[in-house]
DNA sequence: CTATAGACCTGACGGC
DNA sequence: TGCCGTCAGGTCTATA
């Protein structure tokens, strides 16, 4: 499912087709995809802003009305100018002054917050990798409080938010680190090494447009291009890139885990 | 506190 | 063709 790469890449989308334009109707197919709050208070709103934080999407409209949404595994927002064409397993949709937004999500563990003049809906997210106070001291301070293996502190959402399992395993390639690791025995060079290759691996796939495996989605209802370089993730038993020695599977916290032996200690 | 398994869902794929 | 098990980009909750 979207990790942040994909999650930006939606936004980025989104921005130029919601942002000035208003809501007209909402329709919802499927009631529990909405969490909490009133959708029918965003109709006759007009979309103000639209950003991320982590995996989360938020929707900023006027008079303090926020409307969050996290996609979980399958969920995707898409833009489109009319239904001539409408795609399946659309759960909500939102009719504008200009074309129509819809949440799509196979599996539906995806959800949408409506939220007014309250907090967002999540608790103690962690740091997002885009934000300026995410820095090697910082990262140094947040792995040196857990024993846990690296891959799992990596992808714990409460201290850094946006790494998914596809870009945790392909992070600690980048980095040369073993999965495995014991996230507080990491030494200096080690976390500088990880820092650099979480913001150059993410932001490689940022511009790629994410990843896109099955049929998911980006806005424009393209797919991404990063699966294309893809060094880790999914490779098992094919040749590493980098030294040709296959790949490795293994399960960490019920994830599939994927790294090479030799190039990462 | 940690660590693990299960739950939430639908669909694709491989083996028999 | 069909049935069954496994797996999937995420996160929350219950249990030991």
């Amino acid at each position: 499912m979207p990790e942040l790469p994909e999650v930006e890449n939606i936004c980025r989308m989104l921005r130029e087709k919601i942002v000035g334009h208003v809501i007209n109707k909402t329709l919802v197919h499927l009631p529990r995809i909405i969490r909490s709050g009133d959708i029918n208070s965003i109709n006759g709103r007009k979309f103000t802003d639209i950003y991320r934080r982590g995996k989360y999407i938020c929707f900023e409209l006027e008079n303090d009305l926020m409307m969050y949404s996290h996609l979980r595994m399958t969920g995707t927002f898409l833009w489109k100018n009319d239904l001539s064409e409408a795609p399946t397993h659309i759960r909500i949709e939102f009719e504008l002054d200009n074309g129509v937004l819809l949440y799509r999500d196979i599996r539906t563990f995806g959800g949408i917050w409506i939220i007014k003049d309250g907090s967002p809906p999540w608790k103690e997210l962690g740091i997002d990798p885009f934000d300026s106070e995410f820095t090697v001291k910082g990262l140094r301070t947040l792995l040196g409080n857990r024993k846990q293996p690296v891959k799992q502190a990596i992808l714990d959402q409460h201290l850094i938010a946006g790494l998914g399992n596809i870009y945790a395993s392909e992070v600690l390639f980048t980095a040369g680190i073993h999965p495995l690791i014991s996230s507080n025995s990491l030494e200096k060079p080690e976390i500088k090494r990880l820092h650099n290759a979480i913001m150059t691996v993410l932001s490689t796939a940022i511009e790629a447009g994410g990843t896109t495996f099955r049929d998911f989605q980006l806005s424009n209802g393209k797919s991404g291009a990063f699966q294309e370089f893809l060094k880790v993730y999914a490779r098992n038993g094919k040749p590493c890139r980098i030294c040709g020695k296959p790949i490795e599977k293994i399960v960490l916290g019920q994830r599939s885990t994927y790294f090479c032996t030799k190039c990462q200690k």
